[in-house]
DNA sequence: CTGAAAGCGCTAACAG
DNA sequence: CTGTTAGCGCTTTCAG
């Protein structure tokens, strides 16, 4: 074990502060500073001198002291309830396009669709005092809503329209976006409609997509023939067990939608294994607009969400601070695509 | 605009500090603090009347200060290549994992397989004074492995295990896992093989394993009849179209060896709509055991890299600290499926 | 059981 | 052009 006294310039028992920078440079710690953040009024000999000390101790800033003392910090943080979804990994995409350039950092927090863990992650955001906070969904909870609106710093609610906004909100009417599925699927033709899902209890916006399905069908005099659902995580190897089982119940069902498209690519793959023909004999139909649903052998239905877009206006809405009469509300309709 | 001297006890102009608390608590700073925190030898009557004076004002400690004065961060960077493969958000899942309930925190980078932004992404996570870090792969450049080096905190290298570690290193042989499932290929009984892969000229995983498995077939006197490579990022609809490419100029290939299990999946996708067997007429070997692999209508083989547990493990490496004689390093090896 | 003082590393504001 | 002072919000001493 080193003691402090055994320490050198090339040591690195404890990171090299700006106060070391500056003494190795023969400067003080202001001048050293200035010449490491590019400030004008400071003679070129006292740049170089201190860069050649900075690049020799392999100086690093303290973030920390920077942001204490700056009484603000350049994180902006995102809440998203999972990572194995590649819709939120594509939105956190989105995010990182958007910071890039501007200087600040994005970080992250995984909920897990599970309230309490939704609120701790914002609390811990908080405790970091971030320049802004991405949150997905409109449906928090009051205790974690009136944490987010004691923040004094903006809020992005993400994904979901249907609902009352905290602050700002980028994303689309989930119930609309089924609806909208209902009506093109039963100007397709089909009658005889089933669904399969994951998790509504947890994921909102899934189940306020079925909810919209729902309701579309029954102002068209339909009703749901048949539906399955589970609490697991949504898989294509949970979307093809159910769908197996609910055409093992009604076999003569012509359409079935689907929570989203991993579920449905279950569905195209027990009908692919069934010999059932999609679409003729049955069509499915997903949602987001996944990236392998144009390379399937056979045709389905989905909704083409805008994510990455999402997660770039989100960026932009904070970076442009909380200017009076700017628009805080943006609609990111999906596009439907019946294969 | 509010003046400060507007500022009332729920006001959010200002984020309510500790020494607001103790105001209202009628205590100083540091039994307001030893209360939040539940030290031992604080009078009940103080840590009930600091308890409501804290939630009164929505108090949200500041982690800035906390982690400048303790001189050390609850934080765990990772630094990954995409987040749009779901591998790595697998592997931030079993970070997650881990890091639940350890009083931790995860703090993510994504470099988009981009040396410079990994130089960038690994100094800021620096700048923030992390615990420890998890980056991906051993191949780091020089400049980025000095800054690493110098950190002076757990260095954990993820994903790999061919090339001279830092400090820690989970993961697994890349070369061993191509050269792996080539061997297993030929045993199958396979003899005109042919390759599609994506990025390898970023994705240096990719790239090992390939030349691991180009290496094993000329051992056994075979070797590529033919191949198809592009810089696109690796989706299934690149899978898709450099098979039937492949397929076009070499008809008789009796297996193709992917880069990853999207490829793979591109790959089969093309087999299907082109009417051709899988596995009969020919096999498909993808890479990652990822979960739609078992739900595909045709079997294909893949290697199952255990990539939850990989992430949970480097978590643990630097939660249990540096000491001396410490195993820091560990084989996760993939389990070969053919189907 | 409680409080006052000092300091973590940095920068804004003010003197030279 | 350069240096000094003060302070960001918290905790760790050290005294009561």
């Amino acid at each position: 074990m080193k003691k402090p006294s055994d320490r050198t310039a090339s040591d690195t028992v404890r990171r090299a502060t700006l106060e070391d920078v500056a003494r190795l440079a023969g400067v003080s710690k202001m001048t050293a500073s200035r010449a490491l953040r590019g400030a004008a009024d400071v003679s070129k000999t006292s740049i170089e001198k201190v860069q050649v000390a900075a690049a020799h101790v392999g100086y690093v800033g303290n973030n920390l002291a920077l942001s204490l003392s700056a009484q603000q910090t350049n994180l902006i943080g995102v809440v998203i309830p999972s990572l194995t979804n590649i819709v939120f990994a594509e939105v956190l995409s989105g995010v990182a396009d958007a910071v890039e350039g501007t200087g600040r950092q994005s970080v992250f927090g995984v909920t897990d669709y599970d309230p309490d863990k939704e609120y701790q992650a914002i609390r811990n955001m908080l405790s970091w005092r971030p320049a802004g906070l991405i949150v997905t969904g409109l449906d928090q909870p009051d205790k974690t809503r009136r944490l987010l609106e004691a923040a004094d710093i903006p809020i992005v609610q993400i994904m979901d329209l249907d609902g009352d906004p905290i602050d700002a909100v980028v994303g689309l009417s989930q119930t609309r976006a089924g609806a909208d599925m209902a009506l093109a699927l039963i100007t397709a033709g089909r009658r005889k409609i089933g669904y399969v899902g994951c998790s509504l209890n947890r994921d909102t916006r899934a189940y306020k997509r079925r909810a919209g399905f729902v309701e579309a069908l029954d102002q068209n005099g339909l009703t749901l023939v048949g539906e399955r659902c589970s609490d697991a995580p949504s898989t294509a190897q949970e979307g093809r067990a159910l769908t197996a089982d609910l055409l093992g119940q009604f076999p003569d069902l012509d359409c079935i939608y689907f929570s989203n498209d991993d579920m449905a690519m279950g569905g195209v793959f027990h009908c692919m294994s069934a010999g059932i023909q999609v679409p003729d004999s049955i069509m499915i139909a997903g949602f987001n607009g996944l990236d392998f649903v144009d390379s399937l052998p056979v045709k389905i239905a989905t909704s083409r969400t805008q994510r990455r877009e999402i997660g770039r206006r989100a960026v932009q809405i904070i970076n442009d601070g909380v200017a009076d009469g700017v628009q805080r509300s943006f609609d990111f309709p999906p596009m439907i695509d019946l294969g």
